[in-house]
DNA sequence: CAGTATTTGTTGGCTAGCCACGTAACTCAA
DNA sequence: TTGAGTTACGTGGCTAGCCAACAAATACTG
C-alpha cells in the first residue's frame, strides 16, 4: 500500500469505510439541514417550523394532532414549536368549540405573508438539487430515496 | 374571506409538491436519524457520539480541536458531548503537557469495548441500504449523494 | 521584549426532538 | 349512567446543535 493511499484511508475512520452509503447519507443530511436552517433564518424561522407553515398554507385551521400526523414529529415537539410560532406572531391558537381538548391552529397575516418567500427558498433548493444531478437522474433518485426511507421506517422498532 | 383563501390556493399550489426531491431527502434524513438513534440507544449512546468514538478508534489520544475538524461539528457541541461521554465512562480527558490550552481525549476500556458493537450496527445499516437499492444502484446513488452534498456545502454562506 | 492576534476550550442561551408523566375531555361499553 | 379506555395537549427533563461571549494559553509581530 502506497504512502498516499494509507494517508487517504487514515483520513476516514475504518468503521465509516464499511458503510459508505450510510456515511454519505448522514453527511448529506447534515449539510442539507445546515443549508435549510441558514435560509430559514433569513425569515426568522427555525427548522421544522417551515413544515408546519406549509401544512397550514395548504389547509388553514388545523388541529395540532392533524399537523402532528401529517408531519410525523412528536406531539410535544409540535406543541412547543407552535407555541413559539404563536409568540412570534405567525399563528393563532384557539380552543375547538366541539372538542374542548383540541387547539385549532390558524395562520396570522404575518404567517401567511411568509408563503412566497418560503416558496422561493424551497424552489432554490430544488433547483440546486436538480441542477447538480441533471434532469435524468432526478426521478430515479427520488424513487430510490423514497424506497430507502420506507425500508428504514419499516426497520424501526424491529431488530435490536 | 374564504373566497380569498380559495383563490390563493388556486393560484399557488402546495409548496409541498414543488420540491419533491428536497422533501424526500428531508424525510429520509429524519428517518435515518431515528433509526440510528434507536440503534445507538441500545449501547447507551446518543447520535453524534458514535462519530467521536469512531475517530478515536482509529486514532486515540486526540485533541478536541482535532476531533472537531474531522467531524465538522461546532466546537462547543463537541465540548459538551465529550464531557457527557466522560461522565459515562467512555473517554478520559487530560491536559496536554506541551499546549496547556488543549485537552487530550482518550478511550477508556469501556469506550473501546463498544467498537465491535458499533461496527455491527453500522454494517446492518449499510446492508439494509444496499439490500433496498440493489447492488446496481448503490454506487450511482452514493456518487449522486456526494455530488449533492458538495453542491450544498458550496451553497452555504452564499446567496441570501 | 511587549503588545496584539490567534487558538483552545468552556459556558450561557436559544432551537429541535424525544420519552415519560400528568390532566382534561371525549368515547364507548357494561 | 357510570366507569374504563382513549385521545389531545402540556410540561419536565434529557439529548444534539448552533452562535455569542469569555478566559487562558500560545503564536506572532513590531
Amino acid at each position: 500500500m502506497s504512502e498516499d493511499l494509507s494517508r487517504l484511508l487514515a483520513d476516514k475512520p475504518s468503521l465509516l469505510q464499511r458503510a459508505p452509503l450510510t456515511l454519505s447519507l448522514l453527511a448529506l443530511a447534515r449539510t442539507l439541514h445546515g443549508v435549510v436552517a441558514e435560509r430559514l433564518l433569513t425569515l426568522d424561522l427555525y427548522p421544522g417550523q417551515e413544515l408546519i407553515l406549509m401544512r397550514l398554507f395548504d389547509q388553514d385551521d388545523q388541529i395540532q394532532t392533524s399537523l402532528q400526523q401529517s408531519i410525523g414529529l412528536d406531539h410535544s415537539t409540535l406543541s412547543r414549536s407552535i407555541r413559539r410560532m404563536q409568540d412570534a406572531g405567525l399563528v393563532n391558537r384557539r380552543p375547538d368549540e366541539r372538542d374542548k381538548r383540541a387547539m385549532i391552529v390558524s395562520l396570522t397575516p404575518a404567517g401567511r405573508a411568509l408563503q412566497p418567500r418560503l416558496a422561493e427558498i424551497w424552489e432554490q433548493l430544488e433547483a440546486l438539487t436538480v441542477a447538480t444531478l441533471g434532469q435524468d437522474d432526478e426521478d430515479g433518485l427520488r424513487k430510490a430515496l423514497e424506497a430507502l426511507e420506507r425500508a428504514l421506517a419499516t426497520a424501526r422498532r424491529k431488530n435490536a
